[in-house]
DNA sequence: TGCTTTATAGTTTTT
DNA sequence: CTATAAAGCA
């Protein structure tokens, strides 16, 4: 026992990796080597005997899940590695909904909707519900649901019934429980109301899952926290037991409080779990130490944080770049160049570099450049979002057969392809639908609704449902081949051939079909692979609505990312671009009042940086089509001066490097951010 | 039904 | 400026 010593850990990683009972915070600085420790520590739990059944590790994303329970095999036999839980929040709470949500009213076969058809279904019931001169905007009361449900509320609070939003938010509910349906924050507001609700469910999953660890600790919201308590923390009608509850994050990155996230919950971890042992990992294997350095610098002047202070055993290397450019246009032209340069005099790889801006906006001058001197580059993130029409419409057919109460999918594949059910029959049918209390499906077999309609439309609808009705039939056989059930229902719906019909060019066509044979043979495979039906598969997809960016050959080169996106990751070589006033921190941190997360959203990007970090900031920068003059962020002056060599870009252009302009250009760089 | 014109707003994003 | 959504039109 005191031999296991598989890895190569540091005295504080190793004794995170052997505390495993009670209560653990672990505070992972930036490239401390978490995921490491979380690996360790699973390995280290396995040799001292505990079951690989009665752990679990909760992620934020399946890329962090994936690569954990990757990580983890390759160290450990799979067949015991498989037995682990590694799974995202949301994939834990559908697993424990779709064995008990019954008892919260919901069916088994609930959906699960995803923005896209939140979305939808919020619009239809602000049209329903606004009067004329009132208006609001679907998007801001998603927003509004969202944070409500990740407060905790699963409907309006008290004397907010007045307003728009919040009637919304109420008939929005009921819908969605009606259509048996759930949203992502449902998944977890759910989740925490039947362990609260049910002891005994409880304490199934309790006994079930008896160490537990979190990731990225430091992004987690109030359910979250309710969720990772209630699994942790022993019944109250059983024994007091200490929860062996870890807990890994970094306040300092912590960047997601606009969506939800309570740093609140690291800060403040001894309020939550009594007692527990809290270890700082410090030690930074990543970036140089002047790097390091100036991260410290600059984050030390967030007032509520736990101390922390980066360093490394890598001592020298390069001082942080601030340059100031005349615009953007200079600025983008500037870095590219630079890039060019160095890639061929350091014999570096365009993977190498990274360049990270706050906004998405900021990349398309950067693109153009990169561009025109046909430099390969990826831009992470962004749009190329998850909205594959055809792959909805497909998943929406599964949707409806596993779950016919399923308006949302029923109504966005019902009429596709064309099929005689317009868009007034739909809308009649959603109307007597409502105040009938059936589902849009349920309706259209009801006699006494389809009398009301013309009879070209009672046969359409009658043949419409005819066709669910027997693929449903197909597909619930013991036995069925449901991957080739679904394959028949895509082909005899006519779907194929309306998709085709209406792509303009051979490319599209292509494109589309291609993606419907790779989601249909995902499907054959993962039926195969797992002997799990469509109702999983189908879970699945839902909750992997990420970016299939990621390092495939032909999406290699300089990354573009956002500054939220970067988290995690790391370069050899980074520029940090626009750092201005009004952009970080961005001009609406000042109304809302979160200066701080502004702060630490630059140390996340400093923190980026292995070898080399430039910053740099624009006098002018065109806003909204016009030119607009920039001051430098406020934030660069409390950067430590000595780590820093600030220069301006027009004397880097016209001439070479002395000890003397050096020396001018700091001064007058120093007079120009102390003036702000 | 599908297309063009006009209005409007304009961080950050995963599940 | 430019992306997107609603409104207007053939």
């Amino acid at each position: 026992m005191a031999g296991f010593r598989l890895f190569d850990l540091n005295p504080e990683q190793d004794k995170a990796v052997r505390t495993i009972e009670g209560p653990l915070l672990i505070l992972a600085g930036a490239g401390s080597g978490k995921t490491r420790v979380i690996i360790a520590r699973t390995s280290y739990m396995l040799a001292q005997g505990v079951a690989p059944e009665s752990i679990l590790a909760v992620t934020f994303t399946n890329k962090a899940a994936n690569e954990m329970r990757q990580r983890l095999s390759g160290m450990i036999e799979p067949e015991r590695a498989k037995k682990v839980t590694m799974c995202t929040f949301h994939a834990l709470c559908v697993r424990v909904l779709r064995q008990d949500i019954e008892r919260l009213g919901y069916k088994k076969t609930f959906s699960i909707y995803d923005q896209g058809d939140q979305l939808g279904l919020i619009k239809k019931i602000i049209t329903r519900t606004a009067a004329r001169d009132e208006k609001l905007d679907p998007n801001v009361a998603k927003n509004l649901i969202s944070k409500a449900k990740n407060s905790g509320w699963s409907e309006p609070r008290p004397g907010d019934e007045e307003t728009l939003a919040a009637a919304v938010f109420a008939r929005y509910q009921q819908e969605l429980k009606t259509l048996n349906a759930v949203d992502f924050d449902d998944l977890l507001l759910l989740t925490v109301k039947l362990l609260n609700e049910h002891p005994d469910v409880r304490e199934r999953w309790w006994r079930r899952f008896r160490y537990i660890m979190v990731d990225e600790f430091q992004d987690t919201n109030r359910l979250q926290l309710d969720l990772v308590s209630l699994l942790a923390k022993s019944p109250e009608h059983l024994p007091d037991q200490v929860p062996n509850v870890a807990v890994v994050g970094d306040d300092d990155q912590s960047i997601y409080g606009w969506r939800g996230a309570e740093v609140s919950n690291i800060l403040e971890f001894e309020a939550h779990f009594s007692n527990p042992t809290v270890i700082k990992l410090e030690q930074n294997y990543r970036s140089t130490n002047i790097i390091l350095g100036t991260a410290n610098s600059l984050i030390k002047n967030n007032p509520r944080r736990r101390p922390k202070s980066l360093w490394s055993a890598q001592e020298g290397g390069e001082k942080v770049r601030i340059i100031g450019m005349q615009d953007d246009k200079q600025e983008a032209e500037f870095i590219v160049e630079e890039i060019q340069r160095r890639q061929t005099l350091e014999k570096l790889k365009w993977e190498d570099f990274a360049v990270l801006f706050r906004m998405n906006a900021q990349a398309r001058l950067l693109e153009q450049n990169f561009r025109a001197l046909k430099i390969p580059y990826r831009v992470i993130g962004g749009k190329s979002f998850f909205d594959r029409r055809e792959i909805k419409d497909v998943l929406a057919y599964a949707a409806c057969l596993l779950n016919p109460d399923d308006d949302v999918s029923l109504l966005r594949i019902i009429n596709v392809p064309a099929r005689g059910i317009s868009d007034t029959t739909v809308e009649k049918a959603t109307e007597w639908s409502i105040i009938n209390r059936f589902s849009v499906f349920e309706a259209m077999k009801q006699e006494e609704f389809l009398n009301t309609l013309p009879s070209r439309t009672q046969n359409a609808i009658r043949e419409f449902h005819n066709f669910l009705d027997e693929f449903e039939t197909k597909l619930l056989e013991p036995l069925a081949n449901q991957p080739a059930v679904l394959r028949s229902l895509v082909e005899n719906s006519g779907y194929m051939k309306d998709l085709q019909r209406t792509c303009k060019t051979p490319d599209e066509w292509l494109n589309r079909e291609t993606g419907i044979r790779d989601l249909l043979n995902s499907f054959e495979e993962y039926s195969g692979r797992t002997e799990k039906g469509l109702r999983e598969f189908l879970d699945e997809m839902m909750l992997r609505q990420e970016q299939e960016n990621e390092d495939d050959e032909n999406n290699q080169g300089v990354s573009l990312i956002t500054l939220h996106a970067s988290k995690g990751l790391e370069f050899p070589i980074v520029y940090l671009v626009g750092v201005e006033e009004g952009i970080i921190p961005h001009d609406r941190s000042k109304v809302e009042g979160t200066g701080d997360e502004e702060r630490r959203l630059l140390y996340v990007g400093i923190t980026r940086a292995q070898k080399n970090l430039t910053l740099s900031f624009c006098r002018n920068r065109m806003k909204f089509g016009s030119a607009m003059h920039c001051m430098p962020s406020s934030f660069l002056k409390e950067l430590d001066p000595e780590l820093l060599d600030q220069q301006d870009v027009s004397e880097i252009l016209t001439k070479p490097v002395t000890h003397e302009s050096a020396a001018d250009r700091f001064s007058a760089m120093r007079a120009l951010l102390e003036g702000i």
